[in-house]
DNA sequence: TTGTATACCAGACATTTGTATGGTATCATG
DNA sequence: CATGATACCATACAAATGTCTGGTATACAA
């Protein structure tokens, strides 16, 4: 028998196991917790576990394999989930640009969204802190309200800018003196999505 | 037997099912595979997802229940963590401000990397695209390279500026022509660490 | 034609994995 | 002492899941 700890501290290391598994992207089997823990026994990771599910610490679809999942993800969290970086999108819905990704960065968001990550090109929005070669994370949506920075493609190319309606017309206004608004002909242009978050790698990272 | 589709169309939709459950954070076993394309095998599901495996858009772990991922995983990427975003550094190092973070977000770092993330105030950076509400993560380390973005911890406050060495005396310099340049007495002064990214929240998230 | 490749199917088997039953030991408490 | 709670173990069973063998059908090229 392994030594006997007191009472909650076994369980403590066990909910931060499978936190960790999780967070990696691939929750544990009862086997795996058991053999981390230095369990002789499944029952007792088992054990373990339906108690942390009790407290309400831990969810679990049951009789699936790997089913123990984190309570925050029925609430619409997901654990941090990688996303395409795109480097350029042209004509078509980034999906299809999707297949040559320069690489995937962590965001966390919910599970309905529809994320992907555009690397900017261009001053054009340097006024409102997006400089070229920052990341854009673009939830995928085709409508916008005015005021919203979106990713718009104009002519069969992406670009970043502020979405204003005026009298009934879009304009797509860039955050820099030095560039002029953009009326597009309504024939000639699409909302990608909105860019819900702006990074910036000050490192190599990111790439 | 199912409508026979062109070669590589349904495969390219098993990938895309593969990729969006792993983004999920549950990998999903072959039987899922089967029943979201419509298979009446098993087989069918499974030939196209080791047929992915063979083209190296995925990997798997034979044998194992959910077994399939991405490769770039793989990759000497670490996965995603989770780090703390402090609202405010007071005296001392940030890790006894880490108590009350204001909540966490995901990073992909290496494992040798501590990180901590901080919102930034004030627009002393703003010349530089970091805006006030802005988010800079920092690795922690005692020195900087002068043109390195640092938080220097002066007088009892955290404080975002660029770190420059003049004549072996340290300067602190803001990125906004309305601020001034600090020469801190080196017994008040001290670096926490350098920045490496800065992210930008657009929506509720990241609070 | 033959051969090869692709897409799909049916049924079975073997391993992995979740679950259950029953047991030992320690500690605290009435 | 008896009782209950906790921590842990051994073993078995059943469901979930990965894997295999062999088959049909279509398209295309040698």
């Amino acid at each position: 028998m392994s030594p006997r700890t007191k009472p909650g501290v076994t369980r403590e290391r066990v909910y931060r196991f499978v936190r960790e598994r999780l967070e990696q992207g691939l929750p544990p089997t009862v086997r795996e917790v058991q053999e981390a823990l230095g369990f002789r026994a499944v029952q007792t990771a088992r054990e373990h576990l339906e108690r942390l599910v009790l407290d309400g610490r831990l969810s679990k679809r049951a009789g699936k394999a790997r089913g123990y999942f984190l309570p925050e993800q029925h609430a619409g969290l997901t654990p941090p989930i990688l996303i395409p970086v795109l480097g350029r999108i042209q004509a078509g819905d980034p999906h299809s640009a999707i297949e040559a990704p320069e690489g995937h960065i962590p965001v966390q968001g919910k599970a309905s969204d529809d994320l992907f990550g555009l690397r900017v090109q261009g001053e054009s929005m340097s006024g409102a802190g997006i400089l070229p070669g920052d990341v854009v994370i673009v939830r995928s949506q085709p409508t916008a309200e005015s005021g919203d920075i979106v990713v718009a493609l104009v002519d069969g190319e992406a670009t970043v800018k502020t979405f204003r309606m005026r009298r009934r017309r879009v304009e797509l206004h860039p955050e820099n003196p030095d560039f002029d608004p953009i009326s597009p002909k309504s024939d000639a242009f699409s909302i990608l999505g909105k860019v819900v978050e702006v990074r910036r790698f000050l490192e190599g990272k990111g790439g």
